[in-house]
DNA sequence: TCAAAAGTGTTTGCTATACACCCATGA
DNA sequence: TCATGGGTGTATAGCAAACACTTTTGA
């Protein structure tokens, strides 16, 4: 059996996607590596990604990649950027259309689906030295999820299905990191109008339960004025 | 001589750059269409765009493109998307990586650099059928650009080296298509601190000379708070 | 003298911020 | 009863929006 066997006039670059799977775990954000397991960079911790099928798409194969290391379907994930400096990867030109994913941290035991390979929650505060151009893609991908704070309401989908608005604050104190206040977080979240309270009350620790919201619309990004 | 001499153990994506290149010319956002010579879609109007090669980088062969189209080197280029879909071009798979470029209205001239090929302005409101997925690429550059006129001074690069600042406002009002308060404009864009006056007065018509400004540093686009 | 765009401040309304105390629960 | 996080309103400051007249020029 040949080798080779998909043959082109031109020289075609070899096309990958890579996710950054971020997840806010102990107040911290974090996102998911992979420890390789062959050449080059053997034995480093990278992101997520694969080769893309000849006959999928774009988005595909970035959702089968996430998948695969953390069974979730249903999460967002957004195209990032595509990254193609020639020499990136040492055995070819390789183009990698990075994506970026947010899932709440609740799901995050799911991870079980992994394949064989070692996968591992990391702070991006507390990387280890990164494959590839790894680190510049995380760096890109933390820098649009912080400017999307602003003008979206992208942080709601950290969130499990229902939770308490010191839950949805605690995230953007981690994401921003910094404090904010509680009565005109309150105020900003709810005139957002879009959560609404389930009815359900939370009782978790020695103080007063706290009232359950939801995602009137979970799948949906919206955007501020 | 052998036509496919390029060969690998799995089937590679062809990619391509495309770029969308906008200007303002006679107050309305117009962008570059190039005549197709060839097949697929011979004869269409097609966004300038060409194969990576295989040892350029990214950015490089988007700027390659729009200075073969326009002869111009020192312009606003981002890269905007990379659209994937299977069978967006008939002959085989190509990923192309959609870059948007702004270009000065005064600089527009230069455009007789480009090749043989038929080249022609277009406003965005008036686009003739494109090949392939140009349209939703344009589309898509048309959005980031009106977004990004909310949060950043990007539209500054429609700017030549000196220009009043009705010619600011114009820009601003023809890419949000609105009409928008001399006074309050003014307040805006001076408190930006980002451009200054030269000192000259531009003698234009039967009316007041207006001041002219440049931009303190042109090739730096900056995010408002 | 007329037409056309340049140039110039103040008032008003709204949004964002600052700030402190009581409530309900489990230990 | 104590510790813990949940829950609530008002006053102030800063920014954005509305708004009209005078200036300078060329025809």
């Amino acid at each position: 059996m040949p080798t080779e066997q998909h043959c082109y006039q031109y020289p075609h670059p070899a096309v990958t996607t890579d996710v950054v799977i971020f997840t806010i775990r102990d107040d911290r954000l974090q996102l998911l590596l992979i420890r390789r397991g062959g050449e080059p960079f053997k034995g480093m911790w990278a992101l997520p990604g694969g080769f893309l099928d000849i006959d999928e798409d774009l988005d595909q194969c970035a959702a089968r990649e996430l998948e695969e290391e953390t069974g979730l379907t249903d999460v967002y994930l957004e195209q990032l950027y595509t990254f193609g400096r020639p020499q990136r990867d040492p055995r070819e030109r390789v183009i990698s259309i990075a994506y970026y994913a947010l899932i709440p941290s609740q799901k995050m035991r799911l991870q079980a689906a992994s394949d064989a390979a070692e996968a591992a929650w990391f702070p991006v505060s507390d990387l280890p030295p990164l494959a590839f151009d790894h680190q510049e893609i995380i760096r890109t991908a933390h820098h649009r999820l912080v400017a999307k704070l602003d003008y979206s309401t992208i942080a709601f989908q950290f969130l499990s299905e229902s939770f308490t608005l010191g839950e949805l604050q605690g995230i953007y104190e981690t994401l921003a990191d910094s404090e904010l206040d509680k009565r005109n977080f309150r105020k900003w979240a709810l005139a957002l109008e879009q959560i609404e309270e389930t009815g359900e009350l939370r009782r978790q620790g020695n103080h007063r339960p706290a009232r359950l919201y939801r995602l009137k619309d979970p799948t949906t990004v919206s955007y501020l004025k």
